[in-house]
DNA sequence: CTGAAAGCGCTAACAC
DNA sequence: GTGTTAGCGCTTTCAG
């Protein structure tokens, strides 16, 4: 019970193999009664092509790749949806590929580019530390979807990204914060280095705090260890337990509600006994009672530009370049003027 | 600037394309030298493989594909947690692969299995109306994590399923509430028809209530029309406001979410004023606030049992069968007794 | 309009 | 150990 290959269907239909393949790929140059026999023939037997045969033998495509790291990601599922009906637009196919956590993007990049022949790549999700030889594989352009090469060191000119600025953002979410005249703001990170967006944003916690002349107190930060909803509630409780914040700063959203929950948990109202803010702006997080305040990326020109860059560089008509975006305030009810 | 291929690198090398394609899959008998040698101009010159060209004279693999229907769906990355581990633990490699919504998952199948010679198929998230000549195709054995073939028409023996039983898990949770004293039971739904998992749901509904002699109103009905969050607050606020329901019903977690926002905007106290119950056990809604009562889905079983049939039947130490699990109520703060 | 034949890049006998 | 070679299934000239 093997499968059937084109030739077999070539046999079947009394044509031969070109004839076969033509019809496949909707060549006109075929006769009404050969391409019918032939459909026949491939509808009655199940038969599929095989890819991989087509892809080695085609040597261009019009394919654009996405590349994920971060399955769950509920942002980048937004991403998604807005990125492929644009690149339609501009005529190109989108192919999404989700990696591992543990698996690096720019091999994977790299396969797939030789195997799909792709015209370019958009990463959403990746390392932060790209060294020029690590995308020295990687012949098609490529553009950095929602985050930059911070601690790498990559050529401007080799690269594209599209990205907010974190520490910038994280320093805007404690500003707030500030403004509302809190002052015992706790920082929820992964963790402070690492050369992750954790990183970033917590250095946007630090810069806004000295800014205004706040000591650090370090029993204010605490380090969860992951981006999980789990360890971030540990961390915040353990966090509220010790330090007494009045305000929470979470460098994600679902650090932020896992915050709330924390708070909730230890008999503290949210906003009344303690402000939480976070960045991200996902779309569960506008659905929690109160609704999370958190500086929103911009997801749909995140999107959008990333995919303009891109085809600019394919077709020549840009150059690589790197973008960094407003997020804006989206206002919930999780943050109170003390 | 093209790629590099296996050809190039052995003249590189000054070796032949054999023992490139040795070193290259880490076959035993291949000198020292050569294997440093040929690993060296790998490197420099940043070659990587063609799998197309790879995977189209393997005709054999131990890959296991993992075919989703539903990107964002959380439910499902957490399966996919649990899979990996279990799958390559019994030999098989495990390769993902997302299909968007309006694609068929059967279709996609048969061509995964054509150009990855794939072992098997665990679907996540699939139609529940499968024919006997949708299946033809696929020639490898396959198993349908989490949902069934509640509408279609296949013979059991022809493949296999793991699946909670919607009809009965959504009459427990309707019981639950009924138990609790509720009469006038809102229920927050897709759509009523459609043969989707939101007709089974809803079925359940309709059948706790005639059980227990309560007439159906209609305008307890909340079709969302999607399972979005945004279409299901939508949905809530027309219910609540025309029908005043003591309760909700939410086929999903994420609606049930939406319902308690809802909820909270129109000023009524969840659980004092309305009580909400749901389906599923996501980990997001463990962290609502009060934490949302649910029948939580087993899925780690549903994983590990999907695992094991296919194991089983890969091997032919095993038949297609159809487990139908048991959901648990996860017990939060979202209803009370009247 | 149709068919024969030449590869696409790689793996796996098979000979040495 | 190593090289030669025959395909894997498909697309695409190139003749007819």
């Amino acid at each position: 019970m093997s499968h059937l290959t084109i030739k077999d269907i070539a046999r079947l239909s009394g044509t031969s193999v070109s004839t076969v393949s033509r019809v496949l790929n909707e060549h006109v140059d075929v006769s009404e009664t050969a391409r019918q026999k032939v459909l026949e023939v491939i509808g009655s037997n199940h038969y599929v092509p095989n890819n991989s045969a087509r892809n080695l033998v085609i040597r261009k495509s019009n394919v654009i790749a996405l590349i994920i790291r971060g399955r769950g990601n509920p942002f980048f599922a937004r991403l998604i949806k807005i990125i492929e009906p644009r690149l339609n637009k501009s005529g190109y196919d989108m192919s999404v590929h989700y990696i591992d956590t543990s698996d690096d993007e720019l091999k994977a990049a790299a396969m797939l580019e030789r195997e799909k022949r792709l015209k370019g790549i958009i990463f959403l999700g990746g390392r932060f530390n790209y060294l020029a030889d690590d995308i020295a594989a990687i012949k098609v352009p490529f553009v950095c979807c929602s985050y930059t090469n911070a601690f790498g060191a990559l050529e401007e000119g080799n690269y594209s990204s599209v990205a907010i600025d974190d520490r910038i953002t994280a320093r805007r979410a404690v500003e707030h914060l500030l403004q509302k005249g809190h002052r015992r703001i706790g920082a929820l990170i992964e963790r402070k280095d690492g050369g992750s967006i954790s990183q970033l944003r917590y250095e946007g916690y630090l810069s806004a705090l000295s800014d205004s002349g706040i000591a650090l107190d370090a029993s204010l930060v605490g380090c969860a260890g992951s981006f999980e909803m789990s360890d971030a509630y540990a961390a915040a409780v353990a966090l509220i337990g010790r330090a007494r914040p009045t305000a929470i700063f979470a460098i994600s959203d679902l650090m932020g509600v896992a915050a709330m929950k924390a708070a909730a948990d230890m008999k503290l109202r949210v906003p009344d006994d303690l402000s939480v803010i976070a960045i991200d702006g996902i779309e569960f997080s506008n659905y929690c009672i109160p609704t999370l305040t958190t500086l929103a990326q911009p997801a749909e020109e995140l999107a959008l530009r990333s995919v303009d860059i891109l085809a600019g560089l394919i077709e020549k008509k840009g150059v690589n370049s790197h973008v960094l975006l407003e997020t804006s305030l989206r206002a919930g009810g999780s943050v109170r003027q003390v």
